[in-house]
RNA sequence: GGAGGGUUGGCCGAGCGGUAAGGCAGCGGCUUGCUAAGCCGUCGUCAGGGACACCUGCGUGAGUUCGAAUCUCACACCCUCCGCCA
Protein backbone atom coordinates (compact mmCIF):
# COMPACT_ATOMS: atom_id res chain seq x y z
CA UNK A 1 0.00 0.00 0.00
CA UNK A 2 1.10 3.41 -0.71
CA UNK A 3 1.08 6.50 1.60
CA UNK A 4 -1.84 8.76 0.51
CA UNK A 5 -0.13 11.61 2.61
CA UNK A 6 3.41 11.59 0.72
CA UNK A 7 1.03 10.76 -2.94
CA UNK A 8 -1.12 14.56 -2.36
CA UNK A 9 2.33 16.28 -1.56
CA UNK A 10 4.00 14.79 -5.17
CA UNK A 11 1.56 12.75 -7.48
CA UNK A 12 3.68 13.16 -9.81
CA UNK A 13 6.37 10.77 -8.23
CA UNK A 14 3.41 7.64 -8.12
CA UNK A 15 2.96 9.14 -12.59
CA UNK A 16 6.07 8.19 -13.21
CA UNK A 17 6.47 5.16 -11.26
CA UNK A 18 2.45 3.84 -13.27
CA UNK A 19 4.35 5.01 -16.79
CA UNK A 20 7.43 3.14 -15.66
CA UNK A 21 6.05 -0.22 -15.05
CA UNK A 22 3.38 -0.02 -18.09
CA UNK A 23 0.08 0.59 -15.83
CA UNK A 24 -2.82 3.22 -15.53
CA UNK A 25 -1.52 6.70 -14.45
CA UNK A 26 -5.30 7.95 -14.59
CA UNK A 27 -5.17 6.21 -10.94
CA UNK A 28 -3.36 8.99 -9.52
CA UNK A 29 -6.44 11.96 -10.21
CA UNK A 30 -8.75 9.22 -8.95
CA UNK A 31 -7.22 8.52 -5.86
CA UNK A 32 -6.61 12.50 -4.95
CA UNK A 33 -10.21 12.72 -6.22
CA UNK A 34 -11.97 10.23 -4.19
CA UNK A 35 -9.36 11.44 -0.98
CA UNK A 36 -10.25 14.52 -1.09
CA UNK A 37 -14.18 13.59 -1.07
CA UNK A 38 -13.17 10.86 1.42
CA UNK A 39 -12.08 13.93 3.56
CA UNK A 40 -14.33 16.59 3.69
CA UNK A 41 -17.33 13.40 4.53
CA UNK A 42 -15.57 13.03 7.46
CA UNK A 43 -15.07 16.36 8.29
CA UNK A 44 -18.68 16.94 7.82
CA UNK A 45 -20.03 13.38 9.81
CA UNK A 46 -17.08 14.54 12.45
CA UNK A 47 -18.58 17.91 13.38
CA UNK A 48 -22.18 16.74 12.98
CA UNK A 49 -21.12 14.25 15.56
CA UNK A 50 -19.39 16.73 17.93
CA UNK A 51 -22.40 18.53 17.76
CA UNK A 52 -24.65 15.69 18.58
CA UNK A 53 -22.44 14.56 21.35
CA UNK A 54 -22.53 18.32 23.15
CA UNK A 55 -26.51 18.24 22.51
CA UNK A 56 -26.55 14.72 24.67
CA UNK A 57 -25.07 16.29 27.25
CA UNK A 58 -27.36 19.25 27.57
CA UNK A 59 -30.41 16.85 27.55
CA UNK A 60 -28.59 14.90 30.08
CA UNK A 61 -28.77 17.88 32.34
CA UNK A 62 -32.15 19.39 31.06
CA UNK A 63 -35.66 18.55 32.86
CA UNK A 64 -39.40 18.64 31.51
CA UNK A 65 -40.56 20.61 28.53
CA UNK A 66 -37.12 22.02 27.75
CA UNK A 67 -36.04 18.36 27.91
CA UNK A 68 -38.54 17.74 25.31
CA UNK A 69 -37.94 20.49 22.96
CA UNK A 70 -33.75 19.43 23.30
CA UNK A 71 -34.85 15.52 22.16
CA UNK A 72 -36.86 16.51 19.10
CA UNK A 73 -33.96 18.80 17.86
CA UNK A 74 -31.29 15.85 18.79
CA UNK A 75 -33.69 12.93 16.94
CA UNK A 76 -33.09 14.96 13.61
CA UNK A 77 -29.17 15.03 14.53
CA UNK A 78 -28.80 11.69 15.18
CA UNK A 79 -30.39 11.29 11.52
CA UNK A 80 -28.09 13.26 9.97
CA UNK A 81 -25.11 12.17 11.80
CA UNK A 82 -26.24 8.48 10.78
CA UNK A 83 -26.50 9.85 6.94
CA UNK A 84 -23.38 11.51 7.07
CA UNK A 85 -21.07 8.60 8.77
CA UNK A 86 -22.57 5.99 5.84
CA UNK A 87 -22.00 8.78 3.44
CA UNK A 88 -17.81 8.77 4.94
CA UNK A 89 -17.68 4.81 4.79
CA UNK A 90 -18.88 4.48 1.87
CA UNK A 91 -16.00 6.55 0.15
CA UNK A 92 -13.12 5.37 2.52
CA UNK A 93 -14.58 1.76 1.57
CA UNK A 94 -14.31 2.98 -2.07
CA UNK A 95 -10.65 4.31 -1.81
CA UNK A 96 -9.05 1.39 0.19
CA UNK A 97 -10.04 -0.64 -2.61
CA UNK A 98 -8.95 1.64 -5.25
CA UNK A 99 -5.52 1.89 -3.24
CA UNK A 100 -5.45 -1.81 -2.86
CA UNK A 101 -5.13 -1.69 -6.88
CA UNK A 102 -1.97 0.28 -6.97
CA UNK A 103 1.22 -1.43 -6.92
CA UNK A 104 4.49 -0.19 -5.28
CA UNK A 105 6.34 3.05 -6.27
CA UNK A 106 9.35 1.89 -8.06
CA UNK A 107 12.75 3.29 -6.77
CA UNK A 108 14.44 5.52 -9.16
CA UNK A 109 17.28 3.46 -11.23
CA UNK A 110 15.17 0.33 -11.71
CA UNK A 111 14.50 -0.12 -15.91
CA UNK A 112 11.45 0.87 -16.88
CA UNK A 113 8.98 -1.50 -19.36
CA UNK A 114 8.23 -5.25 -19.07
CA UNK A 115 9.78 -8.51 -18.62
CA UNK A 116 12.07 -8.08 -21.31
CA UNK A 117 13.79 -5.35 -20.21
CA UNK A 118 15.63 -6.33 -17.82
CA UNK A 119 19.15 -4.63 -18.01
CA UNK A 120 21.91 -6.79 -17.29
CA UNK A 121 24.15 -5.63 -14.20
CA UNK A 122 27.24 -8.29 -14.33
CA UNK A 123 27.97 -11.59 -15.38
CA UNK A 124 29.80 -14.03 -12.81
CA UNK A 125 31.87 -17.55 -13.83
CA UNK A 126 32.11 -18.85 -17.50
CA UNK A 127 29.55 -21.33 -18.75
CA UNK A 128 31.23 -25.09 -19.17
CA UNK A 129 32.04 -26.50 -22.32
CA UNK A 130 31.52 -29.90 -22.90
CA UNK A 131 33.59 -32.13 -25.06
CA UNK A 132 30.54 -34.60 -25.05
CA UNK A 133 26.86 -33.49 -25.26
CA UNK A 134 25.63 -32.19 -21.88
CA UNK A 135 22.66 -34.18 -20.88
CA UNK A 136 19.52 -32.54 -19.07
CA UNK A 137 18.63 -32.01 -15.11
CA UNK A 138 16.03 -34.81 -15.40
CA UNK A 139 18.19 -37.03 -17.27
CA UNK A 140 21.06 -37.24 -15.23
CA UNK A 141 18.49 -36.82 -12.06
CA UNK A 142 17.13 -40.56 -13.14
CA UNK A 143 20.82 -41.77 -13.61
CA UNK A 144 21.61 -40.71 -10.07
CA UNK A 145 18.77 -42.18 -8.75
CA UNK A 146 18.00 -38.46 -7.73
CA UNK A 147 14.83 -37.36 -9.56
CA UNK A 148 11.56 -39.60 -9.96
CA UNK A 149 8.78 -37.22 -11.61
CA UNK A 150 6.95 -40.30 -13.37
CA UNK A 151 5.79 -41.78 -9.83
CA UNK A 152 5.25 -37.90 -8.48
CA UNK A 153 2.61 -37.62 -11.36
CA UNK A 154 1.36 -40.83 -10.44
CA UNK A 155 0.88 -39.81 -7.02
CA UNK A 156 -0.45 -36.11 -7.29
CA UNK A 157 -0.21 -35.28 -10.81
CA UNK A 158 1.71 -32.53 -13.15
CA UNK A 159 4.49 -30.26 -11.80
CA UNK A 160 4.86 -32.95 -8.67
CA UNK A 161 7.69 -34.86 -8.26
CA UNK A 162 10.08 -37.06 -5.81
CA UNK A 163 13.10 -36.50 -4.85
CA UNK A 164 14.88 -39.45 -4.23
CA UNK A 165 18.32 -41.20 -3.03
CA UNK A 166 21.16 -38.71 -3.30
CA UNK A 167 19.06 -36.17 -4.78
CA UNK A 168 16.87 -35.53 -1.20
CA UNK A 169 20.65 -35.64 0.22
CA UNK A 170 21.49 -33.17 -1.96
CA UNK A 171 18.68 -30.95 -1.29
CA UNK A 172 19.45 -30.94 2.47
CA UNK A 173 22.60 -30.34 1.53
CA UNK A 174 22.28 -27.16 -0.33
CA UNK A 175 19.50 -26.06 2.04
CA UNK A 176 21.39 -26.52 5.39
CA UNK A 177 24.54 -24.23 3.61
CA UNK A 178 22.18 -21.89 2.77
CA UNK A 179 20.72 -21.50 6.48
CA UNK A 180 24.39 -22.23 7.98
CA UNK A 181 25.42 -19.30 5.95
CA UNK A 182 22.67 -16.96 7.25
CA UNK A 183 23.42 -17.84 10.72
CA UNK A 184 26.89 -16.89 10.40
CA UNK A 185 25.94 -13.89 9.03
CA UNK A 186 23.56 -13.31 12.10
CA UNK A 187 20.26 -14.29 10.50
CA UNK A 188 17.98 -15.54 13.30
CA UNK A 189 16.73 -19.31 11.66
CA UNK A 190 13.20 -19.64 11.08
CA UNK A 191 10.75 -22.11 10.94
CA UNK A 192 7.40 -20.60 9.41
CA UNK A 193 3.34 -21.80 9.48
CA UNK A 194 2.86 -22.47 6.08
CA UNK A 195 -0.66 -22.08 6.25
CA UNK A 196 -1.64 -18.29 6.78
CA UNK A 197 -4.84 -16.08 7.36
CA UNK A 198 -6.28 -13.89 4.43
CA UNK A 199 -4.32 -11.07 6.55
CA UNK A 200 -0.92 -11.73 6.11
CA UNK A 201 -1.26 -13.40 2.84
CA UNK A 202 -2.92 -9.93 1.93
CA UNK A 203 -0.99 -7.92 3.54
CA UNK A 204 1.63 -9.45 1.99
CA UNK A 205 0.39 -8.66 -1.83
CA UNK A 206 -0.20 -11.81 -2.83
CA UNK A 207 -3.85 -11.54 -3.67
CA UNK A 208 -4.30 -9.27 -6.13
CA UNK A 209 -2.59 -10.01 -9.86
CA UNK A 210 -1.27 -12.85 -8.33
CA UNK A 211 -3.86 -14.52 -7.02
CA UNK A 212 -4.72 -17.18 -8.90
CA UNK A 213 -0.90 -18.65 -8.03
CA UNK A 214 -1.99 -18.98 -4.68
CA UNK A 215 -3.22 -22.24 -3.45
CA UNK A 216 -6.54 -21.51 -0.51
CA UNK A 217 -8.39 -23.63 1.76
CA UNK A 218 -11.79 -22.79 1.43
CA UNK A 219 -13.22 -24.78 4.38
CA UNK A 220 -10.76 -23.44 6.84
CA UNK A 221 -10.03 -19.96 5.03
CA UNK A 222 -6.10 -20.14 5.13
CA UNK A 223 -3.83 -20.02 1.97
CA UNK A 224 -0.74 -22.47 1.52
CA UNK A 225 1.98 -19.87 1.06
CA UNK A 226 4.06 -19.91 -1.98
CA UNK A 227 7.23 -18.37 -0.27
CA UNK A 228 8.18 -17.85 3.33
CA UNK A 229 8.68 -14.00 2.64
CA UNK A 230 4.95 -14.64 3.93
CA UNK A 231 4.97 -15.84 7.13
CA UNK A 232 8.36 -13.38 8.13
CA UNK A 233 6.50 -10.07 6.76
CA UNK A 234 3.44 -11.12 8.55
CA UNK A 235 5.47 -12.24 12.10
CA UNK A 236 5.94 -8.77 13.10
CA UNK A 237 2.35 -7.64 11.89
CA UNK A 238 0.37 -4.79 14.16
CA UNK A 239 3.69 -4.65 16.03
CA UNK A 240 6.22 -1.78 16.94
CA UNK A 241 9.73 -2.92 16.37
CA UNK A 242 12.59 -0.75 18.22
CA UNK A 243 16.02 -2.63 16.93
CA UNK A 244 16.27 -2.28 13.69
CA UNK A 245 17.52 -4.16 11.18
CA UNK A 246 16.21 -7.70 12.05
CA UNK A 247 16.82 -10.41 10.07
CA UNK A 248 15.28 -13.50 9.65
CA UNK A 249 16.01 -16.71 7.34
CA UNK A 250 13.59 -18.95 7.02
CA UNK A 251 13.45 -22.94 5.29
CA UNK A 252 10.25 -23.44 4.16
CA UNK A 253 8.17 -25.80 1.39
CA UNK A 254 6.48 -23.43 -0.61
CA UNK A 255 3.64 -23.78 -2.91
CA UNK A 256 2.38 -22.77 -6.44
CA UNK A 257 -0.13 -23.28 -8.68
CA UNK A 258 1.78 -22.44 -11.85
CA UNK A 259 -1.58 -21.39 -13.45
CA UNK A 260 -1.11 -19.93 -16.56
CA UNK A 261 2.01 -21.61 -17.37
CA UNK A 262 0.52 -24.58 -19.33
CA UNK A 263 2.98 -26.15 -21.44
CA UNK A 264 6.07 -23.68 -19.95
CA UNK A 265 8.81 -26.20 -18.24
CA UNK A 266 7.04 -28.95 -18.43
CA UNK A 267 10.12 -31.41 -18.46
CA UNK A 268 11.61 -32.15 -15.08
CA UNK A 269 12.11 -30.04 -11.80
CA UNK A 270 12.88 -26.12 -12.76
CA UNK A 271 8.46 -25.29 -12.32
CA UNK A 272 6.66 -27.55 -10.05
CA UNK A 273 3.92 -26.99 -7.60
CA UNK A 274 6.05 -27.33 -4.76
CA UNK A 275 9.59 -26.59 -3.72
CA UNK A 276 11.58 -26.40 -0.70
CA UNK A 277 13.49 -23.05 -0.41
CA UNK A 278 15.91 -21.40 1.86
CA UNK A 279 14.74 -17.42 2.23
CA UNK A 280 16.40 -14.39 4.05
CA UNK A 281 14.04 -11.38 5.33
CA UNK A 282 15.07 -8.04 6.75
CA UNK A 283 13.15 -5.38 8.20
CA UNK A 284 14.94 -2.07 8.42
CA UNK A 285 14.24 1.75 8.12
CA UNK A 286 13.38 2.89 5.09
CA UNK A 287 16.59 4.91 4.57
CA UNK A 288 18.44 1.97 5.19
CA UNK A 289 16.83 -0.45 2.53
CA UNK A 290 18.70 0.22 -0.69
CA UNK A 291 21.84 -0.82 0.92
CA UNK A 292 20.35 -3.63 2.78
CA UNK A 293 18.92 -4.73 -0.50
CA UNK A 294 22.62 -4.89 -1.87
CA UNK A 295 23.56 -6.33 0.79
CA UNK A 296 21.13 -9.36 0.62
CA UNK A 297 22.13 -9.47 -3.52
CA UNK A 298 25.66 -10.04 -2.19
CA UNK A 299 24.87 -13.02 0.39
CA UNK A 300 22.89 -14.81 -2.75
CA UNK A 301 26.31 -14.59 -4.52
CA UNK A 302 27.94 -15.46 -2.10
CA UNK A 303 25.90 -18.81 -2.32
CA UNK A 304 26.48 -19.04 -5.89
CA UNK A 305 29.84 -19.10 -5.50
CA UNK A 306 29.84 -21.56 -2.96
CA UNK A 307 27.94 -24.16 -5.59
CA UNK A 308 30.34 -22.98 -8.34
CA UNK A 309 27.86 -21.68 -10.72
CA UNK A 310 28.00 -19.55 -13.68
CA UNK A 311 25.10 -16.84 -13.42
CA UNK A 312 24.47 -13.27 -14.24
CA UNK A 313 22.53 -10.50 -12.43
CA UNK A 314 19.95 -8.88 -14.16
CA UNK A 315 18.03 -5.74 -12.74
CA UNK A 316 14.53 -6.47 -13.02
CA UNK A 317 12.48 -4.03 -15.22
CA UNK A 318 9.19 -1.98 -13.66
CA UNK A 319 6.53 -3.63 -15.26
CA UNK A 320 7.86 -7.52 -13.97
CA UNK A 321 8.60 -6.14 -10.54
CA UNK A 322 5.03 -7.63 -8.75
CA UNK A 323 2.51 -5.35 -6.71
CA UNK A 324 5.23 -4.88 -3.42
CA UNK A 325 8.87 -4.63 -5.16
CA UNK A 326 10.14 -1.19 -5.29
CA UNK A 327 13.69 -2.93 -6.92
CA UNK A 328 14.23 -6.51 -7.43
CA UNK A 329 17.24 -8.12 -8.63
CA UNK A 330 17.49 -11.62 -9.73
CA UNK A 331 20.70 -14.07 -10.26
CA UNK A 332 19.48 -16.46 -13.43
CA UNK A 333 22.07 -19.68 -13.37
CA UNK A 334 23.13 -21.02 -16.87
CA UNK A 335 21.53 -23.86 -17.84
CA UNK A 336 23.33 -25.99 -20.10
CA UNK A 337 20.41 -27.91 -21.67
CA UNK A 338 18.48 -25.20 -22.45
CA UNK A 339 21.56 -22.63 -23.41
CA UNK A 340 20.12 -20.41 -21.32
CA UNK A 341 20.12 -18.47 -17.69
CA UNK A 342 17.68 -18.99 -15.48
CA UNK A 343 16.55 -17.58 -12.28
CA UNK A 344 17.49 -18.89 -9.21
CA UNK A 345 17.61 -16.17 -7.02
CA UNK A 346 15.16 -13.31 -6.56
CA UNK A 347 15.95 -10.06 -3.54
CA UNK A 348 13.13 -7.36 -3.53
CA UNK A 349 13.26 -4.41 -1.75
CA UNK A 350 9.36 -3.89 -0.93
CA UNK A 351 10.50 -0.44 1.29
CA UNK A 352 7.38 0.87 3.36
CA UNK A 353 4.65 -1.24 1.02
CA UNK A 354 4.04 -4.31 2.86
CA UNK A 355 5.05 -2.79 6.42
CA UNK A 356 1.89 -0.34 6.26
CA UNK A 357 -0.61 -3.07 4.93
CA UNK A 358 0.57 -5.12 7.68
CA UNK A 359 1.09 -2.40 10.16
CA UNK A 360 4.61 -3.05 11.42
CA UNK A 361 6.33 0.07 12.45
CA UNK A 362 9.22 1.30 14.00
CA UNK A 363 9.88 5.10 16.28
CA UNK A 364 12.11 7.27 14.41
CA UNK A 365 14.12 9.49 16.00
CA UNK A 366 11.59 12.01 16.94
CA UNK A 367 9.67 9.57 18.59
CA UNK A 368 6.87 9.44 15.78
CA UNK A 369 5.71 5.91 14.62
CA UNK A 370 6.72 5.17 10.84
CA UNK A 371 6.33 1.70 8.62
CA UNK A 372 9.59 -0.29 8.55
CA UNK A 373 10.88 -1.13 4.75
CA UNK A 374 10.63 -5.21 4.30
CA UNK A 375 13.03 -6.86 1.69
CA UNK A 376 13.32 -10.88 1.26
CA UNK A 377 15.71 -12.69 -0.85
CA UNK A 378 16.54 -16.11 -1.88
CA UNK A 379 19.59 -18.12 -0.95
CA UNK A 380 18.86 -21.51 -2.17
CA UNK A 381 16.14 -23.70 -3.77
CA UNK A 382 14.76 -26.79 -5.37
CA UNK A 383 15.80 -25.11 -8.63
CA UNK A 384 19.56 -24.96 -8.15
CA UNK A 385 19.42 -28.76 -8.00
CA UNK A 386 19.09 -28.47 -11.74
CA UNK A 387 21.84 -25.89 -11.89
CA UNK A 388 24.11 -27.94 -10.12
CA UNK A 389 23.92 -31.14 -11.68
CA UNK A 390 23.72 -29.43 -15.37
CA UNK A 391 26.94 -27.73 -14.74
CA UNK A 392 29.11 -29.70 -12.98
CA UNK A 393 27.94 -33.33 -15.38
CA UNK A 394 30.76 -35.43 -16.48
CA UNK A 395 30.87 -37.47 -19.39
CA UNK A 396 29.51 -40.60 -17.79
CA UNK A 397 26.47 -39.36 -16.28
CA UNK A 398 28.32 -38.65 -12.99
CA UNK A 399 28.32 -35.33 -11.14
CA UNK A 400 31.19 -33.56 -9.49
CA UNK A 401 30.15 -32.11 -5.97
CA UNK A 402 31.30 -28.70 -5.09
CA UNK A 403 33.51 -28.22 -2.27
CA UNK A 404 31.89 -26.52 0.05
CA UNK A 405 28.55 -28.98 -0.10
CA UNK A 406 30.78 -31.90 -0.17
CA UNK A 407 30.88 -31.49 4.19
CA UNK A 408 26.88 -31.64 4.05
CA UNK A 409 27.41 -34.96 1.95
CA UNK A 410 29.66 -36.97 3.91
CA UNK A 411 32.60 -35.94 1.97
CA UNK A 412 31.36 -37.23 -0.85
CA UNK A 413 33.15 -35.76 -3.97
CA UNK A 414 31.35 -37.07 -6.79
CA UNK A 415 27.73 -38.33 -7.34
CA UNK A 416 27.67 -41.98 -9.34
CA UNK A 417 25.45 -43.20 -11.32
CA UNK A 418 22.69 -45.98 -10.19
CA UNK A 419 23.02 -47.55 -13.13
C1' G B 1 -17.74 -30.55 16.55
C1' G B 2 -19.53 -28.74 21.80
C1' A B 3 -19.15 -25.39 26.21
C1' G B 4 -17.18 -21.23 28.64
C1' G B 5 -14.05 -16.80 29.08
C1' G B 6 -11.83 -12.75 26.63
C1' U B 7 -10.68 -8.49 22.84
C1' U B 8 -10.18 -0.76 25.85
C1' G B 9 -4.08 4.07 24.02
C1' G B 10 3.38 1.42 23.32
C1' C B 11 2.33 -2.39 27.54
C1' C B 12 -0.94 -3.70 31.80
C1' G B 13 -5.75 -2.51 33.32
C1' A B 14 -10.66 -0.07 35.52
C1' G B 15 -15.20 1.20 33.54
C1' C B 16 -21.64 -2.35 33.62
C1' G B 17 -26.43 3.82 29.46
C1' G B 18 -24.63 10.20 29.90
C1' U B 19 -17.30 14.12 28.44
C1' A B 20 -12.41 6.72 28.71
C1' A B 21 -9.88 5.74 36.14
C1' G B 22 -5.14 4.12 37.53
C1' G B 23 -0.32 1.95 36.84
C1' C B 24 4.11 0.96 33.82
C1' A B 25 6.82 2.83 30.01
C1' G B 26 7.62 7.73 27.60
C1' C B 27 8.69 12.86 27.74
C1' G B 28 10.27 17.50 30.48
C1' G B 29 12.48 19.25 34.99
C1' C B 30 14.97 18.57 39.72
C1' U B 31 17.93 15.81 43.39
C1' U B 32 21.41 12.22 44.77
C1' G B 33 25.18 10.03 42.46
C1' C B 34 26.73 5.67 39.06
C1' U B 35 26.55 -1.64 35.75
C1' A B 36 21.61 4.00 37.90
C1' A B 37 17.83 5.41 41.53
C1' G B 38 14.30 8.77 43.64
C1' C B 39 11.04 13.01 43.43
C1' C B 40 7.98 16.56 40.86
C1' G B 41 5.30 17.83 36.70
C1' U B 42 2.44 18.43 32.93
C1' C B 43 0.60 18.32 28.39
C1' G B 44 1.25 15.19 24.81
C1' U B 45 1.44 9.82 23.68
C1' C B 46 -1.55 5.24 18.99
C1' A B 47 -4.59 6.09 14.29
C1' G B 48 -7.42 9.25 10.99
C1' G B 49 -9.28 14.22 9.94
C1' G B 50 -8.45 19.37 10.62
C1' A B 51 -9.89 26.04 10.58
C1' C B 52 -3.71 23.26 14.31
C1' A B 53 -8.56 25.66 18.38
C1' C B 54 -9.98 21.01 18.39
C1' C B 55 -12.76 16.62 16.54
C1' U B 56 -13.55 11.29 15.59
C1' G B 57 -12.08 6.37 16.90
C1' C B 58 -13.11 1.15 23.08
C1' G B 59 -12.01 -6.27 17.79
C1' U B 60 -15.56 -5.84 13.13
C1' G B 61 -20.56 -5.07 11.38
C1' A B 62 -25.64 -4.25 12.35
C1' G B 63 -29.53 -3.01 15.96
C1' U B 64 -31.97 -0.53 20.39
C1' U B 65 -31.48 4.80 22.23
C1' C B 66 -31.74 11.81 22.18
C1' G B 67 -27.07 9.46 23.76
C1' A B 68 -23.46 2.81 23.61
C1' A B 69 -16.88 0.87 25.87
C1' U B 70 -21.43 -0.23 28.63
C1' C B 71 -27.67 -3.34 26.31
C1' U B 72 -29.12 -6.97 21.88
C1' C B 73 -27.68 -9.87 17.55
C1' A B 74 -24.13 -11.67 14.02
C1' C B 75 -19.08 -12.33 12.69
C1' A B 76 -13.66 -12.47 13.42
C1' C B 77 -9.59 -13.51 16.39
C1' C B 78 -7.25 -15.25 21.12
C1' C B 79 -7.42 -18.45 25.58
C1' U B 80 -9.37 -22.66 28.57
C1' C B 81 -12.02 -27.22 28.98
C1' C B 82 -14.59 -31.51 26.61
C1' G B 83 -15.07 -34.71 22.27
C1' C B 84 -12.72 -36.72 17.83
C1' C B 85 -8.06 -37.58 15.37
C1' A B 86 -2.54 -37.80 14.10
Amino acid sequence: MIDLRALREDPERLRASQRARGEDEAVVDRLIDLDERRRSALSRFESLRAEQKSFGKSVSKAKGPEREALLARAKELAQQVKQAEAEADRLEGELAELLKTVPNIIEDGAPAGGEQDYVVLEHVGEPPSFDFTPRDHLELGELLGAIDTERGAKVSGARFYYLTGVGTRLQLALLNLAMDQAIEAGFVPMYPPLLVKPEAMDGTGFLGAHAAEVYRLPDDDLYLVGTSEVPLAAYHMDEIIDDLPRRYVAWSSCFRREAGSYGKDTRGIIRVHQFDKVEMFSYCTLEDSHEEHLRLLEWEKQMLAKVELPYRVIDVAAGDLGASAARKYDCEAWIPSQNTYREVTSTSNCTEFQARRLSVRHRDDSGKTRPVATLNGTLATTRWIVAILENHQLADGSVRVPKALQPYLGGQEVLEPVR
